[in-house]
DNA sequence: TTTTATTGATTGACGAGTCAATAAAGAACA
DNA sequence: TGTTCTTTATTGACTCGTCAATCAATAAAA
């Protein structure tokens, strides 16, 4: 029974099931047919929809990143002054969505993508820089000089952090992250060398 | 002719085969019979050796893990006092021969292996605790309380920049990470917040 | 009748792991 | 010394399974 208007439905089941699939497999050894399975339609139709394999998990790539921006907008917008600013976007970078395993696994496999894919990095390269433009807007008034170089160390920092977490299993591993790299900013704000 | 005393010979050339596959590939999707023919054998015989494809993973991450740590070790061992030992681990973490494509993809798909596999993930704790405790070692005299937090914040530094580092593609994307963790550190020992 | 939705069946290829067979090196032995 | 046995090295061939992608066919909407 045909509905019409069923593309941007099954597409966005199928970028679902994907973001799922992996994040049970770990990595991207997942099959169309899996994927397509969880979605609740034939592997036949996900191809029909989105050409190939590769297409798929960039689709998937594309909306964890897309959540994640919201996220960071969401709190940039409820925040007040520089200072809070900057928290925000720390925080946004830690909340617990961030880290269901799926969500992590998803942004493992896409740095083991970005290396040969050249729409993935560009992907990632989007995120790194609208990361660090993120922070440099609301560093430079606070320290003006090397707000640049700064922003580059947090968001390294962030980074370093988020893939620490996500690998952290037992509680004992796991230390508050959020916390951590406030802290850094912290020393970074007042304890300039200089 | 079977030359007695082969397997310590043929087990180094396929641990040595499958890094430099895995870097050729990008990902873990190489076959055993891809490894083993440029390690020059045949593949049965690699599935005699290992027993199965993990197990050849494995040994090719705990060879990785083993040059690191010999790098670091070389470099502490000529580093004199605190402050140079901490730039000696920093260093070692990016040298040249750190990012080696193949390098680089030994250690993405070992985060991506890490959270599936009960032996990368153990291996990869290895990693960060020894990481973690060179740091504190050094940081200690320095800085005394908070040491431990600085080391974590400065692991998590060295691990972001890696990713970092690693991903970039042109000279523009890249930046002298050595140094800017140095200056972290700088930060660190100079700026303390108390 | 044209477009959109949908799938079962098929194709063509590849891959992990097994196994039986071959061969050489050393050990035991007469 | 020559003979037999055992261990180690090595591979071609094979099994069994999987999977990406295609296609022809069905069906409902417009």
């Amino acid at each position: 029974m045909p509905k019409l208007g069923m593309e941007p439905i099954r597409r966005a089941a199928l970028v679902k099931a994907t973001i799922d699939e992996i994040g049970a497999a770990g990595n991207l050894d997942v099959t169309v047919s899996s994927i397509a399975k969880r979605a609740g339609m034939s592997s036949a139709l996900a191809h029909h929809y989105f050409g190939g394999k590769e297409q798929i998990f960039l689709a998937a790539m594309r909306h964890t990143l897309a959540i994640y921006a919201a996220e960071v907008r969401l709190a940039l917008g409820q925040a007040q002054g520089h200072r809070a600013r900057l928290e925000a976007i720390v925080r946004a970078g830690f909340t617990s969505s961030n880290f269901q395993p799926d969500v992590i696994a998803a942004w493992l496999n896409f740095y083991v993508l970005a290396q040969t894919s050249e729409d993935a990095h560009r992907l990632l390269q989007l995120y790194q820089r609208r990361l660090h433009s993120n922070l440099v807007h609301d560093l430079r008034p606070l320290i003006g000089t090397g707000a640049d170089q700064a922003a580059a160390r947090i968001a390294a920092l962030i980074d370093g952090y988020y893939l620490r977490q996500g690998l952290a299993r037992d509680a004992a591993e796991r230390s508050d992250a959020t916390r951590q790299v406030l802290a850094f900013l912290e020393i970074e704000l007042k304890g300039r060398v200089q």
